[in-house]
DNA sequence: AGTCGAATTGAAATCGTTACCAACCGGAGT
DNA sequence: ACTCCGGTTGGTAACGATTTCAATTCGACT
């Protein structure tokens, strides 16, 4: 029904060649023709059809979304800054959810791959799935979000976990706080990954003893928040300040809290990875170890575009920072208080 | 690179209008045929072509989502709640970003129909712009989310925001409150209006009378809350309990509040519409009007997708149910207590 | 044995676009 | 006058699938 490339050569009196050839802005074109063409597809309102230009080049303007759950408001707003910056270039963001399911995620990969996507941002469920890592290699480009892969030729972009961890350690050390404890998700994602390194490092260097019940490790999700915080609290020294691993281990963390009445920064110090809404409308205010979503997104879009622009030289990498922000959930720990 | 249809036939030793047959699933291909097409398929790991199959047969199982932002926790709730409905069926997501803005609205539906989107959900950034609203009428199936256009021929899922204020309102009522404030968002998005009619319906229905200064009408966002709530408690007669429309709303209120040093609900009582985490979080948590936003997503697929599965009658509506749920955000005025 | 019809198959057109190739045109150079 | 060449144009073969149509086979029935 709508007007084909055909319909607007007959009424433009050229061949389609010539309106092909204005439509990708050729050369040697004409004034006149290119008038004409021009005139003729405003009166018609044509389209090019997407489908067939895939068809014929084998690119469809379209990059693939992978993601764990699109309703964490971290993963939303790397779309949208992804999103952003893709538009200004044509591009458009086709969604898939991999509900932290490795093979779901593979059948949403084939399903791209199938949909001839151009690229792809991917929240890797587990990094250390090398099935799943060398599928990436089929499509032009892909860019890891906050996931490393050694073999992979992928591009990635990496929050720098390290530094913000090691900026909240050093600020409840200054406090005095030496039971820190620290609650992360799954190690097979660099996030938790790295911030556990992290944690287990800094305090080396601050030649701070780690107790290692203080670290838990379990799932990114509320549940393991709430578990882990109440087994902390069970313990018979527990934690003077706890860091949350992530936004969703925070509402476990605050909810066992609430539970067992604790009063944060008066009986407890708390910081989380991760900046939303929740944290500084949390009374008090959290500090956070904060990141720049929006930024990755427009981060992992530049180096896809580029990618595309040269399919050549080795993978990028682009490191975005993290910085640490005090706000109002932590204080000297109880016992050092007058 | 990737195989075609044609070296699938080439090895099964058959024409390719046979490999078709089978991959389509019609009758009259023979067991031994279609045993050896689909042993080829599999050796060669085949999967056909969406690009081509979309150019040959025009639909393209993909669906338009275009919200104002994606960021937005109610949002990203829905398109999850789409997507996993969608999946089963084989389609996919593909997100347009309207940014609040009619003519980047207008850019991403021209997008999404050169992309043969066979469906659109879409909650339009106004719907008095009537051209955008004939624009739905070019797609194959399009669902409103939370709009109403008289004219248009397009499904709709509404949730039932009335039956949501009027509970809270009774409950507000009940404990006392004469003086009850509402900051809703923009009058051309459903949701805000029918929130402004409900409650303004609802008053007269009970007999309070309404002072036209409490009831706040902006845009959908933070800054909306916090000037409306600081213009609220700047009256010589301020309000004893706030409705806050929305989200984003609510983080400008809460701010506002806390800007004043008052606590909630001992000296305001406080409810806010649509569920996130926040206000779980909050302490007090929040008593909200709630509506399930997976639902709503589902909801909008199932509708979609039985639009694409008859093409006629007419356009279909799925009312949501909206709920009161209290928590600790509300209480008897202070004038009232003992 | 010849005819019929149902089951099965393949050849070829088609979807809308791009890209290759050949053809044409007009002016400059010899 | 003839060649050459750059600029401009149109015809047509892909791209990878589906769909129509006609052909073939084969058992059953007259």
């Amino acid at each position: 029904m709508p007007p084909t490339i055909k319909e607007v050569a007959e009424r433009a009196q050229v061949s389609v060649s010539t309106v092909s050839r204005v439509l990708n802005d050729y050369p040697f074109v004409s004034d006149t023709a290119r008038a004409r063409v021009v005139e003729a597809m405003e009166e018609l309102d044509y389209r090019p059809d997407g489908a067939a230009r895939t068809m014929r080049t084998g690119t469809s303007l379209a990059v693939g979304f992978v993601v764990d759950d699109f309703a964490n408001p971290l993963f939303s707003a790397i779309a949208k800054g992804a999103d952003l910056s893709l538009y200004e270039r044509g591009y458009s963001l086709v969604l898939a959810n991999s509900q932290h399911d490795v093979r779901r995620e593979a059948d949403a990969l084939s399903a791209l791959r199938q949909r001839r996507v151009d690229g792809l941002m991917i929240a890797l469920v587990d990094e250390r799935e090398s099935w799943v890592v060398d599928a990436l290699a089929t499509f032009p480009a892909s860019v890891l979000l906050d996931r490393e892969c050694p073999g992979a030729s992928a591009e990635a972009v990496l929050p720098d976990h390290a530094r913000g961890i090691a900026a909240a350690l050093d600020h409840l050390l200054e406090l005095g706080h030496r039971r820190i404890a620290l609650i992360a998700g799954s190690q097979g994602q660099r996030g938790s990954r790295v911030r556990v390194e992290a944690f287990r490092a800094h305090l080396r260097l601050r030649d701070i003893p780690l107790d290692d019940r203080l670290l838990r490790v379990g799932e990114l999700s509320s549940e393991t928040g709430y578990l882990a915080m109440r087994e902390l609290l069970a313990l018979d020294d527990p934690p003077t300040a706890v860091i949350s691993g992530s936004n969703q281990i925070f509402v476990g963390v605050v909810l066992a809290l609430r539970e067992h009445a604790l009063r944060v920064p008066a009986d407890i110090s708390l910081v989380t990875c991760d900046d939303v809404d929740v944290t500084r409308l949390h009374e008090p205010p959290i500090d956070v170890v904060s990141r720049d979503a929006m930024e990755m997104g427009r981060a992992a879009a530049k180096l896809l575009l580029a990618r595309l622009d040269d399919p050549y030289g080795p993978p990028q990498q682009a490191i975005v920072p993290t910085t640490f922000v005090r706000r109002g959930s932590s204080a000297a720990p109880a016992e050092r208080r007058p």
